[in-house]
DNA sequence: CATAAAAATGTAAGCGCTTTCAATTTAATT
DNA sequence: AATTAAATTGAAAGCGCTTACATTTTTATG
């Protein structure tokens, strides 16, 4: 491969010049560009990303932690960042904390010693002062789906409490007004803020809303079923049910239906984030949208344009859409 | 952060020595070794990943070239990879392929240029040429679900025929004796091999079959919608259907469904993949699993072994396992 | 104990690039 | 055309590490 001395010598100028027309940010004469343009040609020089890394310090690349690789959601996530960060040529590391404090932590020491320039997570576990001492140092972090008041530059989320609302809102729309609730754990705060949306539309309804069509799951399918059970066995009826999540639903659907329910028809369902299976369930989720690959996005454009100097447009607040499909019909009495 | 030569100075020894304890490779007295390691501790210090990669030129990082980051099946083969070269402390680089000759192409230079010390890549449409180029190379290419004569040796697959063998086998052997089946695309080769076996399953139950049952379809849940159609058109019956994938088999699920037939009850179905939403689908799809996750581990092992020098037991050949669910029942005339 | 061989350590030259600072060239002004 | 300011270019010092080679220390051998 040719070095970058190489090509100075093809073209007759010096390294410093060469280093200049590769990274366009000195003024270099339109002839002793074309010059050496026309030597990188004919060698087939590419810069050596590592020594330029070394030189620079800067590696061009940028870590990004999620829970899970294999998920669709995380999926969608990732896929948004390295569009938009290999568009710029940087390089995307990716790490999974699978929901551990622990492994969450050593990802983000790995990225680190990997030198990335920026670091883009989305955390369950990572104690908020870790991060905000993380923030403090000289690594920018960027959050998506928190916000800590100290960075909230670098913070992109969806209004969750939006979306509870505008799940309930629709099946308040739709003539339900016995609407039960599969909440996600009581310590994460989207899940809380998911809740919170559907208490405020029943209120807002002049519905007071009934702590005994509340049940909690933990977000997986199985929880979806269990917590189902529960609500059944409770004296209310209910001619809708939300859920926390779209895993949830699918639970809550399976055991519904093998308890003899027919769905939609005795029971309306919605679930959360529209993940890419919602479509394959029977009947097709209607659920609320989680623009999670546009935010990670968006993450990346705030990393291109504070540490690489772009200019991007920054949108760091989403709102939930709601999708309308099979699970949620019409309220017959 | 502290350098290599810090840790020399306070250790009292030279930078060569230093470097002989971080690399384990040279011969270093166990005095010294501690001195060393204790000064090491003392100042925090962690080498310059990006130092040691120019100087060694070995960037210990691994590139990855998947179709697509947003899928259940890519999903599950990244988090296989990435387990196992994370724990090597190996960087990994994702990209992504999307179906077409062109991206692949760029994907695979993007990470040639970014100095990846092997490649893995998963790939449909480039061009067996090329990959046996690029072969040539000096950096090492692992091919997953696809075998070049010439590079056996750096190959991981699973045998297709066998799957499709082994579902319609499991057909058969529930009593069903007209079996449809929904294809993949014809330039595939993954989805010849699974027709085939079950061509062969038929065969050697002496039944032979009927080429009117088969239909091809792109691997999309629509295109089994679509081949449903065009199946339920022609004369012929069938109590069970066969697809090349369970998107397919999904998109043959719901026309079923929206054209009044119970499954399994009507007709059974087996799916291929055993992707991650096969188990969300009503009924649970009875599918082959594709151990997609295991090659991964397998491919970043064989890189392990062949450039950083370990001694991973290997296993290049895989075999898909039939997953019973509820999908399928005996046959009722 | 002298001597040779083996083991441990040190010296110094890069790896391919960026960047500061000085030197040179070009353009502008009178 | 002389003078000065502005724009280009070049020389050279690193960035933090690895490694070939030279040197010194330790161990083994007779």
């Amino acid at each position: 491969m040719a070095t970058i001395y190489e090509v100075s010598k093809a073209a007759g100028v010096s390294l410093a010049t060469v280093s200049r027309v590769i990274n366009k940010n000195a003024a270099v004469s339109a002839k002793t560009r074309e010059k050496v343009e026309q030597a990188m040609l004919d060698l087939g020089y590419r810069p050596n990303t590592i020594a330029q890394s070394l030189a620079s310090s800067k590696s061009n690349s940028v870590g990004v932690l999620v829970s899970e690789l294999d998920s669709p959601f995380f999926g969608e996530m990732m896929s948004g960042i390295e569009t938009e960060l290999r568009r710029a040529g940087k390089q995307v590391i990716f790490a999974a904390g699978h929901n551990t404090e622990k492994i969450e932590k050593e990802s983000i020491e790995f990225l680190l010693s990997r030198f990335c320039d920026a670091l883009i997570i989305h955390v369950e576990e990572t104690p908020e002062a870790y991060l905000q001492q993380l923030s403090e140092g000289k690594v920018p972090i960027y959050l998506i789906n928190r916000v800590l008041d100290s960075m909230k530059s670098r913070c992109v989320h969806m209004n969750n409490e939006l979306g509870g609302y505008r799940a309930t809102k629709f099946a308040l729309d739709n003539g339900h007004t016995q609407i039960a609730y599969i909440a996600g754990p009581q310590q994460k705060e989207d899940a809380m803020e998911r809740l919170r949306g559907y208490q405020q539309a029943l209120t807002e309804s002049g519905i007071k809303f009934d702590d005994s069509l509340i049940v909690y799951g933990d977000y997986s399918e199985q929880s979806g079923s269990d917590c189902y059970k529960q609500l059944v066995d409770k004296p209310k009826t209910f001619s809708a049910l939300i859920c926390g999540n779209d895993e949830m639903a699918s639970g809550a659907m399976k055991q519904a239906r093998d308890e003899g329910v027919d769905i939609p028809n005795d029971l309306s369902i919605i679930g959360f984030d529209n993940t890419s299976f919602a479509q394959y369930l029977y009947p097709q989720l209607t659920t609320i949208d989680n623009p999670i690959g546009q935010m990670g996005k968006m993450a990346a454009c705030m990393v291109l344009n504070d540490v690489y100097g772009h200019k991007h447009a920054i949108q760091r607040y989403f709102e939930p859409e709601l999708v309308k499909r099979k699970s949620l019909i019409q309220y017959k009495a």
